[in-house]
DNA sequence: GTGATGGTTGGTACAGTGTC
DNA sequence: GACACTGTACCAACCATCAC
């Protein structure tokens, strides 16, 4: 069940509730001659939503979704999906929340009606029509992680919130000597440390894997050694798992491979970033809430890896795979195939050629963040409604090279304008973990199986590595590449001297660094450029 | 300056789906 | 049934921030 499933069913149960409560007006409507007394019930009926909203609230605070578990069983249940009822499970628990969320919302728009406002704003973005499902989507991811949002985290210091479900004594182990087990403190943890969903989800896998291998035992009877056996065993476990393989447990699915050395083991980097970052984190959670004196996973190192496992780093295109991709159907014949999006299989390879921009950076473009200033076309990499960018950091704007001007991008975007887009590429799907997830999956099979270029270190990324290469042969100043290639260089320096949208250089200063990508070893004469119908001048 | 931590992004294997 | 394509889960690389 993916999110824009998991928001269709919070948006259900919203419009179930609120015409419940409509209904249940219609039932008490007085009439007009005993307005009197319907003012006295009608008072009775706003305190006691009040308190029905103060009980939702606090709900959201204490993660307590007791009041709401039998609607979304209700709800799974009509949609054939019981096997989703795992109350460990994020999907299971997001419902939850949104379902909170939903009931608060219906009850604030009921309250409104009781004193006959029924104009009132919508008070949670998440349930305003005016906004589209995609955007809605988009707003319960950023207020998930599945952390109650700001909005209803009011005035509740993490230290003091707790799971009203269980007992006092466990509610507080530093006083009753009874500590939370792995499971219930990651549970916590991803509550109160607003994690991002798809980090949740990583860690949860790890999560589950330290109890398949240790077990899920209070946190305080955890120790070094049970670190230090998890760390071992993941190191066996290995990587790209078939799906056969993921619904192994864990201690089974290592001593099915054992003595099978040609079989690819998860990487130290991985066991480190991943697997104790998961269980470290949640240690160290615990030792911030005053539950443990000591997080026994954080000095635990990995192994150096052998010289066989040393990272591949990612390389630059040369003249001659520039060459072969732009030899490629997509760049000389005007191949459009359904996985690259239509025209965004053109654009956006070449967009990064002449920008060094992120994949998602230029996936995510919407029509407003391509702008001009002082006669220098550019495109503004900002936080936008499509996508978030990986950090402030990265905001930046690009001057838009000639060549992309010469092949037509100002027809292509005005056709976008015309159709009514807001995004510029507005067939890649947004959907998934990363914007740009499925196309990328695409121009990597491309990559591979049209164009030919097999070199494991060369992918979408190498645009980037090219591009800076590329500017530092022309001999253009560090700090302009970085500027362009959105990278902090940690100087302080860099914050001084800076416009209104925090960047450092003008379009003037910028615009010659982009023209000197000029690629002169490479062939443009057999590339295809793009037709489109735009209105001609008279 | 360095290492730990938290988080994001892109690549790839695999299963599912559609088309012929 | 073969093949092409798509969606998803997971891995690995990378980046920013913070504490020391």
């Amino acid at each position: 069940m993916n999110d824009k499933e998991i928001v269709d069913m919070i948006l259900t149960f919203f419009h179930n509730e609120s015409s419940e409560d409509f209904h249940l007006r219609q039932m008490a409507v007085i009439p007009e001659m005993h307005r009197e007394e319907f003012k006295e019930i009608s008072e009775e009926r706003i305190k006691s939503r009040d308190a029905v909203d103060a009980e939702i609230v606090e709900n959201l605070q204490n993660g307590d979704f007791s009041a709401v578990e039998g609607d979304v069983w209700q709800e799974l249940l009509m949609r054939d999906r019981l096997d989703l009822v795992d109350e460990e499970s994020i999907i299971y628990r997001k419902l939850c929340y949104g379902f909170l969320r939903a009931r608060r919302e219906a009850n604030r728009r009921a309250s409104m009606e009781d004193k006959l406002d029924f104009n009132a704003n919508f008070q949670d973005p998440l349930f305003d029509p005016d906004r589209s499902i995609e955007e809605i989507v988009r707003l319960f991811r950023l207020s998930t992680g599945i952390i109650p949002n700001e909005d209803y985290c009011e005035n509740a210091p993490a230290s003091q919130a707790t799971s009203s479900k269980q007992a006092p004594e466990q509610r507080n182990g530093q006083r009753s000597g009874i500590k939370p087990t792995v499971t219930e403190l990651f549970e916590k943890w991803c509550r109160f440390q607003s994690v991002a969903i798809k980090t949740a989800t990583d860690f949860e896998t790890q999560i589950k894997r330290f109890c398949d291998l240790v077990g899920d035992r209070p946190v305080d009877e955890i120790t070094s050694d049970d670190i230090i056996y998890f760390r071992d065993e993941v190191e066996k476990l290995p990587v790209r798992m078939t799906h056969k393989q993921r619904k192994m447990g864990t201690k089974e699915l290592i001593s099915s491979l054992e003595g099978r050395e040609e079989i690819p083991r998860l990487k130290p980097q991985t066991v480190k970033n991943k697997s104790l970052a998961a269980i470290s984190a949640v240690l160290g959670f615990a030792v911030k809430e005053r539950i443990l004196n000591e997080n026994v996973a954080q000095r635990i190192g990995v192994r150096k890896p052998k010289e066989h496992e040393k990272e591949v780093k990612g390389l630059f295109f040369s003249s001659d795979r520039l060459q072969m991709i732009l030899n490629s159907p997509v760049f000389s014949e005007g191949f459009r195939p359904l996985g690259g999006a239509g025209e965004t299989a053109f654009w956006v390879p070449m967009i990064c050629m002449f920008t060094g921009a992120r994949l998602t950076e230029v996936c995510g473009l919407e029509i407003a963040d391509v702008g001009c200033e002082k006669g220098v076309d550019y495109f503004f990499i900002r936080h936008n409604k499509t996508r978030d960018l990986k950090s402030d950091s990265t905001i930046r704007k690009i001057p838009i090279h000639s060549k992309l001007l010469a092949w037509g991008f100002k027809d292509y975007l005005e056709t976008q304008r015309k159709a009514g887009q807001d995004r510029v590429f507005e067939k890649v799907n947004a959907e998934g973990p990363s914007i740009s997830s499925a196309w990328s999956a695409w121009w990597s099979r491309y990559l591979r199986k049209k164009i030919g270029i097999l070199d494991p270190r060369v992918n979408f990324h190498s645009f980037r590595h090219t591009v800076r290469r590329e500017l530092l042969d022309k001999e253009v100043r560090e700090s302009i590449v970085d500027a362009i290639l959105g990278h902090s260089n940690g100087n302080v320096s860099e914050r001084y001297g800076r416009d209104e949208d925090g960047l450092s250089y003008s379009m003037q200063r910028l615009k010659p660094a982009i023209e000197a990508l000029t690629y002169e070893h490479v062939d443009f004469s057999r590339l295809q450029k793009p037709k489109y119908k735009t209105a001609r001048k008279r």
